[in-house]
DNA sequence: TTGAAAGCGCTAACAT
DNA sequence: ATGTTAGCGCTTTCAA
């Protein structure tokens, strides 16, 4: 590819460099005449703008950085699908971080966005406390959190109303006459965890039933711990059914089940979180909490770009309803 | 952030920015004790280097870009994750465009990236033909294309064995006493879709079964896809098994079958490609093709790095092999 | 062992 | 309605 320049397109189009810009920019009024030749030139010459002499001389890098500790988790990919979109329409580009749940590495990109003057961030923090990360923070890099907020966070956020989404689910368990219901929690430091136990916990008092803590098991927001959880769930007596609270979990949980042939609603009757397709083919269809994933996407690449754009500190933070599918594994 | 530039560095450590600029690259011999000096001066005035700037007289960006057709389908994430881990360890970034498939959205971010001069691409391309991107591919930014292989593509390519991988399910079918067996592609275009119809083919020719071309549909990669040509396939006479040929499609097949209620494997057996957790969990657990999708990124991640650095135009591409899981759909 | 200075390609203030 | 030109922060050649 000849690289051509703003000059080049300059002298083909007998205008000045001034006048390209301005075309390309749309930054001020130039003749349809002139115009019309400018974008000649640039058609023939097959002109693209070096994005790093735009970015160095008007100190913008239409650049986000986006920070999430699973990109293979279909939750957290969805949400992208969502930022993706919006953004690239408003031209803006998206870098991707991902930091397998380890804040030094979530430190680490953060670090690394902020120096490339990213015009924005988009994270989903594994800090339990804002404290954690805001020393990392450029104050002048607008950022929005998504899914997780960290205990203190002062910035926007986009999240779901998962307390009340879980106290719902839990809510129905007890109407279809469980009791003894069981509780598999992500990782504990984070904020979707605190909330949904609390979810959890509101449902069962209630309706005065008394929260038996053996109970509720901390998972790892993975497979294992899914599984893992089952197990050890199912050596309470009387349990007959359980909350579990994100995707990959509800994956292990069943594994389990399935192996040890324990039939599902029958035995133990199961409300997961996060809905997508293959939860229609499961043994049994999954109950589950859907998020509006890609809506969560758009409305932070929306926030983001507002942030940016107006430089207006003022909340953006939403929470978006989520919905309870019923199907047939409770 | 008082974005501080080199000049202020160097007056602050009373050197010259060349010393400045060479101590941070170690691109020339600086004697310890300016050294010293200057990496004191940067210290104080927490210095961090312009990106655009350093870009814009390099022509380096340490930064790859990497096209693919659906960022929420687990094969690719999976992929990615690969990448990301990969790339990050070496100092590079991770730009991502999502195509949904649309060649004229793939070429639109191609050139986007290229006209940041990304140091590299990563490419799963939808286009039939290597000349329809072509075209847009600047020849000096190294490239590596992934899963699908452009018909006539000259560069390096990181892939999977896809033809012989079908030609073995659909063999193992045979030999289980299937004869009329049914084919859901993905869209025609791809190179992926014609090595899968070809092992399919092969293996039918191999055991003298006629190819009745009734039994080939093409889907459209997606959830609906499989889901009609679930439904299609049914009505052709004595079918009893079939191949799909990628997850989403085996998921709307699936639940095609659940809602008509018939029942897998009896009344028709099914192997998918793409293994995921949820395929164990699955009414029945799904019989699957397992791709190696992080090695495929890490993989495409090595060879592009190779490629960056020795500019050497060897050509690094592979077949990774794939595995065939046996589970109870077939 | 280090410095001076040109210039990467663009934007925008200032001229006309 | 358009042109001239300084300069963004850095790397690197040439000179000392």
């Amino acid at each position: 590819m000849p690289t051509n320049s703003i000059r080049e397109v300059a002298t083909k189009a007998g205008v000045s460099t001034a006048t390209v810009s301005h075309v390309i920019n749309e930054t001020r009024f130039v003749a349809e005449n002139t115009r019309q030749k400018v974008i000649h030139a640039m058609d023939e010459l097959d002109y693209t703008p070096n994005f790093a002499a735009k970015t160095l001389r008007s100190q913008q890098t239409f650049t986000i950085g986006l920070v999430i500790p699973d990109i293979s988790n279909h939750f957290f990919t969805s949400v992208v699908k969502g930022i993706e979109q919006n953004l690239y329409q408003k031209g803006y580009q998206l870098l991707v971080g991902n930091t397998d749940e380890k804040l030094e590495l979530e430190i680490e990109k953060l670090k690394t966005f902020q120096a490339q003057q990213v015009s924005g961030i988009i994270l989903a923090s594994s800090a339990e406390h804002y404290q954690d990360i805001e020393p990392y923070l450029n104050l002048n890099t607008p950022i929005v959190f998504i899914d997780r907020i960290p205990d203190g966070t002062s910035g926007d956020y986009i999240s779901v109303e998962s307390e009340k989404a879980v106290y719902n689910a839990v809510q129905l368990l007890i109407e279809r006459g469980h009791e003894r219901i069981g509780m598999v929690t992500g990782i504990d430091t984070l904020s979707t965890t605190r909330e949904r136990i609390n979810g959890y916990r509101n449902a069962l008092v209630h309706s005065r039933i008394n929260v038996d803590e053996n109970l509720i098991f901390e998972g790892d927001s993975k497979f294992t711990g899914g599984y893992h959880a089952a197990e050890k769930l199912l050596t309470q007596p009387g349990i007959t059914a359980m909350f579990v609270a994100n995707n990959l979990m509800t994956i292990g949980a069943c594994t389990y089940f399935k192996e040890y042939q324990i039939t599902i609603p029958e035995d133990i009757a199961i409300i997961g979180f996060d809905d997508y397709e293959w939860a229609k083919i499961t043994d049994p269809p999954l109950s589950v909490i859907k998020q509006p994933v890609e809506k969560i996407g758009e409305k932070a690449a929306e926030a983001l770009l507002h942030k940016i754009k107006t430089d207006d500190s003022g909340n953006q933070s939403i929470r978006l309803p989520t919905e309870l599918i019923l199907r047939e594994s409770c």
